[in-house]
RNA sequence: GCUCGGGUGGUGAAAUUGGUAGACACGCAAGACUUAAAAUCUUGUUCGCCUUAAAGCGAGUGCGGGUUCGAUUCCCGCCCCGAGUACCA
C-alpha cells in the first residue's frame, strides 16, 4: 500500500479523542511546562491557512516537550465575546449566542483536522455563564481593592477604610483620583454613607468616573486607547470622537511602574518589549506651577517638562484648546477670538490634526501668570500643538531649546530668549544639554546636571514645583455600549454603584428585542425586560470590553470545570505561569498589557504566585496573501473581450488584470478548465498561451476573499494531508517572519512523507523491516537529526529542522536503510511534526498504539558522528581552490606539511612565494602567497 | 521624523562561535520507465567568459569603504523594503 494520507490520519484523530491521550493532570512526577496559544475570536469566515501557523509551532513544541519527559499543558479555546458577533447580530437577528456557538463548531472541526494535541477536556469560552463568572468576580475584587503606595501593591479596600477611620486622609500614599478629599478621621465619620461611598471610589481600582472618552458614534461605544488607530477605531475604521461620559475604569497606571520594571524579566520579542516601554511611556521631569493673579494668589496653572533647566527661556505658557481652564481665563476682549479658535479646533478630528503638523495656529487667552523665579509676567495661550491628554494639558513654552515652541513663538512674534552659551539658534531651537546658562538667574554659569537640582530645590523650597515623573499611559476605559460581552456585576442604589452579592454571580446577559441601542440612548441592556436586582435596582447596562475575558483566561485552562473558584490554590501554584506563549504581535499594548496588569492584581491579592504571567513569548509572523492575476485583452474601446493573454505576452496588448482563484492555479500555471467554470462568463474564454501554458502574474496582498487568495487549510488537508500542511507551514520559512502564503513546493514536503513511508515497505508496498544491526553510516544519519532538531526546537527553528528530516531520509534511501532500530527511533523525532504518519509507522512496527506521544526521544550519541578524516578546504588567499582528505588526528604542523607536498595544490601555488599558512584544525587550510 | 526588523539564485530559503556561500525544497531543462499520462527515478541548474567536451578563468550575499590570513557574519557611511510609533512637552 502507498502512503494514503487521508484514512491514516482519520484513523489517529479518532484514537487520540477517544482515548483521551492529551489529556492531563495536575499533578505528575515530571516537571511541568505550559505551552500557550492566543486563543482564536471565531469569526464566521472560520481559518485560512495563515491562522494555524503559530498553533502548529506551538502543537510541534508541546509534542516535543512531552518526549522530553515533561507535563504539558496545551488547552485551547474561544474569545467569543466580540463586536462582529454582535454587528452581525444587528443585521440578522440572530442572537450571537447562536451565530458564535457555529462559528467554534466549525473552528473546531478545522482545528481537528490539523492533528492538534490539545487538552480539549479544558477547553474555555469566555462567552460561557461558567467562564465569566469569574470574569465578573475579577471585576468586584478590582472594585473592592486599592492601591497602596506605602507597599506598593494592591489591597482590600478595608485596609483603607481603616485608615481613614483612623487617621483621615493623612498619610494615605494611594493611587487615586486627583480630586480626593482631605479630611480628619473625626471628619470621615462624619461623612454619610452616601459621601464615604463617593470618596471610596476615588480610590477604587475598577471605578465610575466622569472622564473624556473616545467615542464612535458609528459603533456606538466607547473604545480604549488601544482601539483607537490614526483617530479612527481599530474595527471598522469609523470615526472617533472625544466625549465626557460616566465610565468604568480601570487604573491601570497604578502599575505603571511595575509593568515597565517587569519588561526586564520577561524573555520576549525587543519589538514587543519596546512596543510597550513606549506604551506606558514614561518621562522623568518636573511639574511646574505658574500662578495666575488675575483668578487669585493661590490660583495656579501646573505644567510637566522633562526639561525644567530651560525654565529661564519660557516666553508663554500655552494650554491645549480642550483645557478647562481656559474658559474661565479668557478675558472679555480676547474671547471672540478664544471661541473661534476652540470651535476650530473642535471641528478637526483627530487625524486632521496629525496631518496638519506643520501648520501653526493658535490665540492668545488676554490672561498672564507668573514667573514663580523670574516674577516676571508671561502671557496665556492656547494652541492645538499641545495635547489635552497628555500630562497636564499644558506646557511652558521655550522657543530657544524646543522646536514646536520656536516654531511657535516665530509664528506669532513672540520673544526667544537664549539659555545657553552652547546655543546655536539659526533660524531653529537647540536643544542641547551642552554649555553653561546664560540668561538664567540662579543657574547662570552651571551646567546641565547641576542646574536640575538646584532648580528641583528652590522650586521645592518655594512650593512652585517639584520632581515628578510623568507617564503617557492612561487608565483604561472599561465599560462597552454595546450587548455581547460581560455585564458589569453592578446595581445602583440612590446613584452609587453597588456590587452584586459572590453568590449570585453570574450575573447572566439577559435577553433583548433588538442589539440596538434604545430610544433613550442607552446601550442594549437597556432593552431587557423587567432586568433589576432583586426586581428593585437598575443594573449597569454597560458591557466589559473585548479584553477582560482573555486578561485571565490562561488561569481556567489551569482548572476549567471549577465551579468555587476560578482555579483552584493547588492548580494555580502547579502551573504557576505560562513558560510559552505564541501568538502574533499586533497585542502587544491591549491584551498583553492588560493581562499582566491583571496578572499582578491577582497577585497582590494573594490568588496566583508569579508577578508576570508570560514567561517567554514568541511572535509568529502574520501570512500574507499571494494573490494571481490573469490578463484580459481590451478591445479598440477599451471594452474587455473574452481572450486571455498570459503574463508574458500582456505587455503587447492593451489589458486589465483580474484576481483570479489562487486555487485554480498551479505554480503560476492557470488551470483552464476550472477557470473556464470560475465565472460564467469565462465560459468560453480563449487564452493566448506560452509554451502551451497560460502564465499568471502574483502580487503579495493581505488576505481576503475578495482578492481570491484565501486558501483553506482543509482544501490541503484534502489533497495532501494534515502532516504535509503541518511540515511545509514549517517548511516557510523563520517562525516570526512574515511571508505570503504560495502553495508552490508543498509537492517537495509531500514527497518527503511518501520517500519515508517507501523506508518501511519494499517495492510491492508490503510493509518490511529489518532486525539487522545498524550500520555506522546509517547510526550517523539517525544522530544527525537526533541532534539537529533538539537544537531547532530549543531555538525555535522549525523551518531547518524539516530541511534535516529531508536530509536525513535522502540519506537512509541512498543506503537503503530498512532497519527496525534506526526507523523506530526516527519515528519518536519525527513526531511533532508530522504525528499521524509516525503513529501509523510506530504501529507497524509493533509497538502499542498510542504510545507515541509520550515516548522517550532517543539520546544523542556523539560517537556516531565522530570522524577519522575531513576534507580540508584549501583556500589561497581566502579563495577557496579545492578539498584535500586529510586524517583529522593530525595536528596544524602536520596538516600544513601534508598540504604543502600535495602536487594539486602546488600547481595553485607555481611560481609564487608563500608568506604564511593558517590551518585552522578540522576547519580550513588558507595558503597566504 | 524616531525605534525595531530585513535586503543572499527564476522562487521559498540555509549557512548556530568570523572558516568550503546558495544546504534543503520549488520551478525549469534533459533523460529513464510507460502505448500514453500520472507516479517514481537519474542528471543538470548563481551569473559571466572560454571550450566539441573534460576542465579552466573571473565576478558574486543591496551600495561604498574598513578590520582580518579569511567577512552573508564584525565596524563606519549610504540606498531600498517592511513593521511599530508619531506634536508626549
Amino acid at each position: 500500500m502507498d502512503y494514503q494520507h487521508k484514512a491514516i490520519e482519520e484513523k489517529w484523530q479518532k484514537f487520540w479523542a477517544d482515548n483521551h491521550t492529551f489529556r492531563v493532570d495536575n499533578t505528575s512526577e515530571k516537571p511541568k511546562y505550559y505551552i500557550l496559544d492566543m486563543f482564536p475570536y471565531p469569526s464566521g469566515a472560520g481559518l485560512h491557512v495563515g491562522h494555524p501557523l503559530g498553533y502548529i509551532a506551538s502543537d510541534i513544541f508541546a509534542r516535543y516537550k512531552r518526549l522530553k519527559g515533561f507535563n504539558v499543558l496545551h488547552p485551547m479555546g474561544y474569545d467569543s465575546f466580540g463586536l462582529p458577533a454582535e454587528q452581525y447580530a444587528i443585521q440578522t437577528g440572530q442572537h450571537p449566542a447562536v451565530t458564535t456557538a457555529a462559528n467554534i463548531e466549525r473552528y473546531r472541526e478545522q482545528l481537528d483536522n490539523i492533528g492538534f494535541s490539545f487538552d480539549w477536556e479544558r477547553e474555555v469560552r469566555t462567552s460561557d455563564p461558567a467562564f465569566y463568572k469569574w470574569t465578573q468576580w475579577i471585576f468586584t475584587q478590582l472594585f473592592d481593592a486599592w492601591y497602596n503606595k506605602a507597599n506598593d501593591r494592591a489591597e482590600p479596600i478595608a485596609t483603607l477604610i481603616a485608615h481613614v477611620e483612623t487617621n483621615g486622609s493623612n498619610g494615605l500614599l494611594a493611587v487615586s483620583d486627583e480630586d480626593t478629599a482631605i479630611f480628619t478621621a473625626a471628619q470621615w465619620a462624619s461623612f454619610s454613607e452616601e459621601q464615604q461611598q463617593r470618596e471610596l471610589l476615588k480610590y477604587r481600582l475598577a471605578y465610575l468616573r466622569e472622564s473624556t472618552v473616545n467615542w464612535c458614534p458609528a459603533l456606538g461605544t466607547v473604545l480604549a486607547n488601544d482601539e483607537v488607530v490614526n483617530g479612527v477605531s481599530e474595527r471598522g475604521g469609523y470615526p472617533v470622537v472625544q466625549k465626557k461620559m460616566m465610565q468604568w475604569s480601570m487604573r491601570i497606571t497604578a502599575y505603571a511602574e511595575r509593568l515597565l520594571n517587569g519588561l526586564d524579566t520577561v524573555d520576549w520579542p525587543d519589538p514587543l518589549v519596546e512596543m510597550q516601554r513606549n506604551w506606558i511611556g514614561k518621562s522623568i521631569g518636573a511639574s511646574v506651577r505658574f500662578t495666575v493673579p488675575s483668578l487669585g494668589d493661590d490660583q495656579y496653572i501646573e505644567v510637566f517638562t522633562t526639561r525644567v533647566d530651560t525654565i529661564y527661556g519660557v516666553n508663554a505658557l500655552v494650554l491645549a484648546p480642550e483645557n478647562e481652564l481656559v474658559n474661565q481665563l479668557t478675558t472679555p476682549g480676547q474671547r471672540a477670538e478664544v471661541d473661534a479658535y476652540v470651535a476650530q479646533t473642535k471641528k478637526k478630528s483627530e487625524l486632521d490634526r496629525m496631518a496638519d503638523v506643520k501648520a501653526v495656529s493658535g490665540a492668545f487667552t488676554g490672561c498672564y501668570v507668573v514667573h514663580p523665579l523670574t516674577a516676571k509676567t508671561i502671557p496665556i495661550w492656547i494652541a492645538d500643538y499641545v495635547l489635552a491628554g497628555y500630562g497636564t494639558g499644558a506646557v511652558m513654552a521655550v522657543p530657544s531649546g524646543d522646536q514646536r515652541d520656536y516654531l511657535f513663538s516665530t509664528h506669532f512674534g513672540l520673544p526667544i530668549i537664549p539659555i545657553s552659551d552652547a546655543q546655536q539658534l539659526d533660524g531653529q531651537a537647540d536643544a542641547t544639554k551642552e554649555g553653561r546658562y546664560i540668561n538664567s538667574g540662579i543657574i547662570n554659569g552651571l551646567t546641565y546636571l547641576e542646574a536640575v537640582d538646584v532648580l528641583v530645590a528652590e522650586l521645592e523650597s518655594i512650593g512652585a514645583g517639584k520632581a515628578t515623573i510623568n507617564y503617557r499611559m492612561r487608565d483604561a476605559i472599561f465599560g462597552r455600549q454595546r450587548y455581547w460581552g460581560e455585564p458589569v456585576p453592578v446595581y445602583f442604589k440612590d446613584g452609587l454603584p453597588q456590587l452584586i452579592e459572590e453568590g449570585e454571580l453570574p450575573l447572566i446577559l439577559p435577553e433583548v428585542d433588538k442589539y440596538l441601542p434604545t430610544e433613550s440612548g442607552e446601550p442594549p441592556l437597556g432593552r431587557a425586560k423587567g432586568w433589576k436586582y432583586r426586581d428593585t435596582f437598575e443594573y449597569e447596562l454597560s458591557t466589559m470590553p473585548g479584553w477582560a475575558g482573555s486578561s485571565w483566561y490562561w488561569y481556567r485552562y489551569m482548572d476549567a470545570h471549577n465551579a468555587g473558584e476560578f482555579a483552584s490554590r493547588e492548580a494555580v501554584n502547579y502551573w504557576k505561569a505560562v513558560d510559552l506563549y505564541i501568538g502574533g504581535s499586533e497585542h502587544a499594548t491591549g491584551h498583553l498589557l492588560y493581562s499582566r496588569f491583571w496578572n499582578k492584581f491577582l497577585k497582590d491579592m494573594g490568588y496566583v504566585p508569579e508577578e508576570e504571567p508570560f514567561k517567554k513569548l514568541i511572535n509568529q509572523g502574520m501570512i500574507q496573501g499571494r494573490s494571481n492575476f490573469v490578463y484580459r485583452v481590451l478591445d479598440a474601446e477599451g471594452k474587455g473581450t473574452n481572450t486571455f493573454v498570459s503574463h508574458g505576452l500582456k505587455d503587447q496588448y492593451a489589458t486589465v488584470a483580474l484576481h483570479v482563484d489562487v486555487n485554480i492555479v498551479s505554480n503560476d500555471t492557470l488551470d483552464l478548465d476550472s477557470f473556464r467554470q470560475f465565472r460564467p462568463d469565462f465560459v468560453d474564454a480563449d487564452f493566448i498561451l506560452e509554451n502551451g501554458k497560460y502564465h499568471c502574474g502574483h502580487e503579495v496582498e493581505k488576505m481576503s476573499k475578495s482578492k481570491y487568495n484565501v486558501v483553506n487549510p482543509d482544501d490541503i488537508i484534502e489533497q495532501y494531508g494534515a502532516d504535509t500542511l503541518r511540515m511545509y507551514e514549517m517548511f516557510l520559512g523563520p517562525l516570526e517572519q512574515s511571508k505570503p502564503w504560495n502553495t508552490n513546493g508543498i509537492e517537495g514536503v509531500y514527497k518527503f512523507l511518501r520517500k519515508l513511508w517507501r523506508l518501511f515497505h519494499d517495492g510491492q508496498g508490503n510493509f518490511s523491516v529489518s532486525d539487522e544491526s545498524s550500520s555506522k553510516a546509517e547510526l550517523k544519519a539517525l544522530h544527525k537529526i537526533i541532534k539537529k532538531v533538539e537544537e531547532d526546537i530549543e531555538r525555535f527553528s522549525f523551518n531547518t529542522s524539516v530541511s534535516a528530516f529531508m536530509i536525513c531520509v535522502n540519506e537512509l534511501t541512498d543506503l537503503k536503510c530498512n532497519k527496525r532500530g534506526i526507523l523506530h527511533d526516527l519515528c519518536i523525532v519525527l513526531h511533532p511534526y508530522a504525528p499521524h504518519i509516525t503513529e501509523e509507522l510506530w504501529t507497524l512496527l509493533g509497538n502499542e498504539p498510542g504510545k507515541l506521544s509520550y515516548a522517550t526521544y532517543p539520546a544523542f550519541n556523539p560517537d556516531y558522528l565522530v570522524e577519522s578524516e575531513f576534507a580540508y578546504p584549501i583556500s589561497v588567499n581566502g579563495k577557496m581552490r579545492m578539498n584535500l582528505p586529510l586524517s583529522l588526528s593530525l595536528e596544524p604542523a602536520d596538516v600544513e606539511q601534508a598540504v604543502l607536498a600535495n602536487e594539486d595544490v602546488q600547481r595553485y601555488l607555481e611560481g609564487k612565494s608563500i608568506r604564511k599558512v593558517i590551518v585552522v584544525k578540522g576547519r580550513i587550510v588558507n595558503i597566504v602567497v
